[in-house]
DNA sequence: GGATCTATGACAGTTGGGTGACAAATCCGC
DNA sequence: GCGGATTTGTCACCCAACTGTCATAGATCC
């Protein structure tokens, strides 16, 4: 059965929904904060997590972040907010569809049917699909497979280094301060900026033909850095 | 550069939305009607395609039946209709997402960069996020880059002298005091306008072709600076 | 021609980033 | 569990690049 888990705070709420679902044939766990989903889905993962922006403690915005920095989980916002900002900031966090409240259930369950083609499309299809592969002139990344070459050649990298790459390769050819390295590999709201340097410095190491002076994973003085062809 | 298709009957919507789309970056072509739009996608495959539900002759679900039948391109709905049955109807018809009028247009390219995540992995699908730049004649501006170009060449700026760059560019043909400078780019409420003279002067010799008669930085003696094309 | 505004070169203080060293934390084979 | 290897985060130092100030020269206006 299709399992969803709804991290939702308000007890209504998230009991009406979790109903709703389980009549549409669903198998829904709820969860009354980020904390508490977070912990069930590392658990026992869903198949898919339901989410509220306005939690008690941790946020939506960084529960996000959290669960997608482990797992690749469909992730829905359902938010009372109607807000750009809120729906921009949230996808950038890793959602992958938004839906303001009051929400309809039948909707709710054709957008969680329309993610699952999707996502479906990464884990089953054909074997021998040829694996995404993002390509920086002699240097390629895999994300899904996990793996950096460089003139193919296999490039041992760290689980950091790697998150670090795959968060800068993502946003190919634009700056990304530390701050938002910080919270997008770390997940660290503040800290110390200059932990980005040295892991910068680390992969420069391993992935640039001469590390002095970084053709891919350039410096930005004052802005950031940014990973380039 | 990634490639977005407009379906979109009204002229008005689908010239603001290609517009729209043009800004941030993204290759936008448009289509008046389904058949159109499906010859074009036939023709030259755009990564996205962007689809109204009424539209003369062959209507939205249709047109995403037939796109859906050979081709697994994200489709996005934009409509005006904010109905259950619509967005259901057209999530089941093969839809991946679907956007009440008006878009925003963040909220669009967010979406858009959400469905991208999960369709890279279908068929490479589209590769980076484009970069959005603002353009005058020769001299490129890349915000989110935090990139200059000229003819097409990088220019190495320093950081205060890009942002002053984009203050000018954002309010592009416009005159800007040394005061709303100072306010914008550095924060002052009160400061030594020569500041912003030495620094216009240093991004001079950088951008102009030749710095002593400024083509696109120009002064507007006793009133402040501009940028024009 | 004088007053006012702007351009620019020089300079010293400051900032920002690279790097190596090191200790804590984690992983891994046994 | 245990001990070694690897990875991770912190720190301090150094250098290069950047910034703001000032003085002077040049341009423009009336």
């Amino acid at each position: 059965m299709t399992a969803v888990l709804v991290i939702e705070d308000d007890d209504r709420i998230r009991l009406a929904l979790l109903l709703a679902l389980q009549d549409e044939g669903y198998d829904a766990v709820g969860a009354a904060t980020a904390e508490e989903g977070l912990r069930a889905q590392r658990r026992d993962p869903a198949d898919y997590v339901l989410v509220d922006l306005m939690l008690p403690g941790l946020d939506g915005f960084e529960c996000i972040r959290q669960l997608r920095r482990d797992d690749d989980v469909p992730i829905v916002v359902v938010s009372a907010r109607d807000d750009t900002h809120d729906i921009v900031a949230a996808l950038e966090a890793g959602a992958d569809d938004y839906l303001v409240k009051p929400v309809a259930i039948k909707e709710l369950t054709a957008r969680l049917r329309a993610l699952r083609r999707r996502a479906r499309a990464v884990v089953g299809g054909p074997a021998v699909e040829p694996v995404p592969v993002l390509a920086f002139g002699d240097l390629e990344i895999s994300p899904d497979a996990g793996e950096v070459r460089r003139d193919g050649r296999p490039v041992a990298v760290t689980r950091t280094e790697f998150r670090l790459l795959c968060e800068l390769a993502e946003h190919a050819g634009r700056v990304l301060s530390r701050q938002q390295l910080l919270q997008r590999v770390w997940g660290y709201d503040i800290g110390d900026e200059r932990l980005v340097d040295v892991h910068v410095g680390r992969l420069r190491q391993k992935i640039e033909p001469d590390p002095a002076t970084p053709r891919h994973l350039v410096t930005l003085r004052g802005m950031g850095y940014k990973l380039q062809r």
